[in-house]
DNA sequence: GGAAATATGTGACCTGCATCATAGAAACGG
DNA sequence: CCGTTTCTATGATGCAGGTCACATATTTCC
């Protein structure tokens, strides 16, 4: 795997800008630093593949990752699609085991590398850090109980509803009264993430343009209509 | 809501049988002891709404906890039934906020209830706390990726069979070749867990008898064939 | 102990969506 | 550049499983 070592005085100010790191003072990103790796991934290469022992933590500078499942009969599972600042995986402090999914790059991107019993060493050492990490996972766990709720509880039209709103919480910018989808998603990456086929997504997403809750321009950018979604769901 | 309060001489015993507190010295757990109510509630008593805010945090001495969701249309989607020793919620450190679910007791049961700002300041002065709570919470994603994964990938008849592999795991005892649900569930409860019907859980649990990977006795338990079970899924 | 509520079991029906099929557009790769 | 792959769009078809109906335990609780 050809990867690039970055000259560790940059890796200062990209550790500053992921909101984990944020706020530290320069003595507490000191040993940080010191055992943090940038590495460059080009478009498609993997990070790690699922049940690679897991054995680092990964903060994304800029680009994006891909994390997402197979099982054997070869379908994925889409799990997320994570941008700068964002860290993964979440489940892996003081526990030993495998990465639970594939982890690939769908852009040329940044990435910076920390061992996991080093990083485990410093949490030990930083309150501070300690109460920052225990809010991401919280985040992260209300988040996964969110989306297993939304697919017990609803129907595959609304649950794409919820993905699309869910998308403009995770993969959006504000802009105007729309949310601007910061990825450009295939109706099939849609349907793996919730486990629906992509003519239904492409049935379901062309209804919603009928009703101008998703607009799209030339270049494929969706702007959704955040609220106007949330009415389609108390009908 | 009437609850009793216990003899405060009786929490440290029962502290120190909750595995997150597990291998504290006296020294450690003499702030939490401080700090620590045991409550009595009676069965179908709920510990808290759906929404209330949170600012406590429970730990199991005895009885079970039925943890739901409810939506507005009034379907319910059981999030899990937690047994002694276990904590809920997993969410609420370090985050305001409100309770993701309701918490209703299946039947009498002893909890040990801590206020969560209290709680916070102990984990920020016991490393040795965080990192079994750092554990704990691991786990509880790598359990919600694994449900949602199945929620995604898999059809029904398979989401009933990876149900009762999981709550082999998590409401079972091992007893022989076979686990024990240590928790009597009716064809609803199954079904609210993993959003199907009450009847397709009916016809799914007896075409399961018939091939003996689940066992029934006289007085309603469970006796589950968990490898055998696995088999089913690689048709 | 008996009424009411709640459980299970099973057949019949019906519908939401996956699947299949086809066609055209767009992106990719050598 | 053109062939190959991958995309979207949309109609037609089929079936897994939700819903309904009804019979029969079993439990709950005055």
């Amino acid at each position: 795997m050809k990867v690039m070592l970055m000259r560790q005085e940059d890796i200062e100010k990209r550790l500053s800008d992921v909101p984990l790191f944020k706020e530290l003072s320069a003595d507490e990103l000191a040993p940080i630093i010191e055992i943090a790796q940038t590495r460059f991934y080009k478009h498609k290469m993997y990070v790690f593949m699922q049940d690679d022992p897991l054995d680092r933590v990964f903060f994304i500078h800029n680009g994006k990752v891909k994390i997402y499942k197979t099982d054997f009969s070869g379908k994925e599972q889409i799990v997320s699609v994570l941008g700068p600042g964002e860290m993964f995986p979440h489940a892996g402090f003081f526990r030993k085991g495998n990465f639970p999914a594939h982890a690939e790059v769908m852009e040329d991107t940044h990435l910076i590398v920390i061992p996991i019993n080093k990083f485990e060493e410093i949490l030990i050492a930083y309150p501070e850090l300690c109460i920052k990490l225990f809010k991401v996972l919280g985040e992260k766990i209300v988040d996964l109980q969110g989306r297993l709720e939304a697919q017990v509880l609803h129907n595959t039209f609304e649950q794409i509803v919820l993905l699309l709103i869910r998308l403009c919480k995770t993969n959006g910018e504000k802009i105007g009264g729309r949310f601007r989808l910061t990825t450009q998603f295939t109706n099939r990456e849609l349907a793996n993430m919730i486990g629906t086929s992509r003519e239904t997504v492409s049935r379901t997403i062309n209804q919603l343009k009928k009703k101008e809750y998703i607009l799209q321009t030339e270049e494929g950018d969706y702007f959704i209509d955040r609220e106007g979604l949330q009415t389609e769901l108390f009908i």
